[in-house]
DNA sequence: CCCGTATTAATACACATGTTTTAATACAAA
DNA sequence: TTTGTATTAAAACATGTGTATTAATACGGG
């Protein structure tokens, strides 16, 4: 667990460098900032502990997929392929918009990762997104039907991961379109509205010809 | 219309600007690269033509904005707020997927200031999309009733728009997910189910309650 | 032809960056 | 205490960057 801070100078700079990595993107990020963010005076540091600033964010973007991962869907056996749905929109939901900056700061090196990927993302995706999302296909299809096209499938996937992955990416247009709204939406609110979307979206396509 | 390619060597460097920009981001893009590109070895040429490289993006930004904006609704006052929904996305759709580097390079442009906005995004958030949300709102409010709460047809906004704008974002995971998809959809084939799937979710919100 | 302006070319400059190097210091074990 | 290793500190280095400067060249009007 790189997570919770024990106070050692390379846990420190770990933590500052999600931080900054997070709002700066790799490129705009300096050693010199996180070095300094955490509290040490030695710009050596981070060749020290961790090789270099590309090990670092190789080491970061680990962590990224990680902790993702680590929310593991409870029991999807015995469910429901609507319950499965719910609770896939449910854990998405929270897992992106749940309060603490940390979670908000790992969801912005995704998506930066997702718009512009580093050399490490195809390894990530094979190791930690391929299993899940098949997962995700087999539920789908539940609810719409074994005569559909595998494509079919794939679009309503991407119809309700469109819209959990919304404010992730779209959030500064958004805000500055509303500005009244001063955060994104309760994550459990979000969630209810996307499950009834979704499932009013499957039951439409699943009604086709 | 800057777009079209009149040899000038002004043009030539905003063209290579444009896809250099889209494929490294600000950052990453440096002016040398950009004039090797354009044919001109001239590093200076940018600060000539432009007054520097953030004029330069300030620019291409202003173009983004205005080659979306050019994409009129048409006659959007004759038509139900269905008809009005599918021209809605299908005008999205094809603005953002069909062929052509170009546009698809103006898009990266937009997604990358989404994600990480430089300081001229509010004003032309102002400019651009605000009056266009008006409307788009007003469609929606429409088909699921005035009833509604202001909060559930921005939701509503959201859950289409998070569907248009997918692949526009999250295509390099995509296609590392599904490597036989060398391509993102034609626009028309995803247009139709955008379409359908998102009548599905605003009927069912609809008769909510 | 000649001149003045627009453009291109070439170089210089100031600055920031990741990394390397070298020295200083802390700290635990013998 | 002494010794050896882990860590921190400080400076140096090589490189790439945007921009400024200066000179060369092109080109059109008189």
């Amino acid at each position: 667990m790189p997570l919770e801070d024990d106070g050692s100078t390379r846990n420190k700079l770990l933590m500052a460098a999600i931080r900054i990595f997070a709002q700066n993107g790799y490129k705009e990020t300096t050693v010199r900032q996180i070095c300094k963010q955490a509290g040490s005076s030695n710009i050596n540091s981070i060749n020290y502990y961790f090789g270099g600033k590309e090990a670092l964010y190789r080491e970061i973007l680990e962590l990224v997929f990680r902790e993702y991962d680590l929310r593991k869907d409870p029991d999807f056996a015995s469910k429901t392929p609507e319950e499965r749905l719910r609770i896939f929109i449910e854990t998405h939901c929270e897992m992106l918009y749940r309060e603490g900056e940390f979670a908000s700061d790992l969801t912005a090196i995704f998506m930066a990762e997702m718009l512009k990927p580093s050399p490490f993302l195809t390894e990530l995706v094979d190791r930690y997104n391929r299993p899940r999302v098949k997962q995700h296909l087999a539920m789908i299809r539940a609810i719409i039907g074994d005569d559909k096209p595998e494509a079919t499938v794939r679009s309503c996937l991407v119809s309700i991961a469109g819209q959990i992955l919304y404010y992730s990416f779209a959030w500064p247009v958004y805000a500055r379109l509303f500005p009244s709204d001063k955060t994104v939406p309760d994550h459990q609110k979000l969630a209810d509205h996307i499950y009834r979307f979704s499932m009013g979206g499957l039951t439409a396509v699943k009604g086709k010809k």
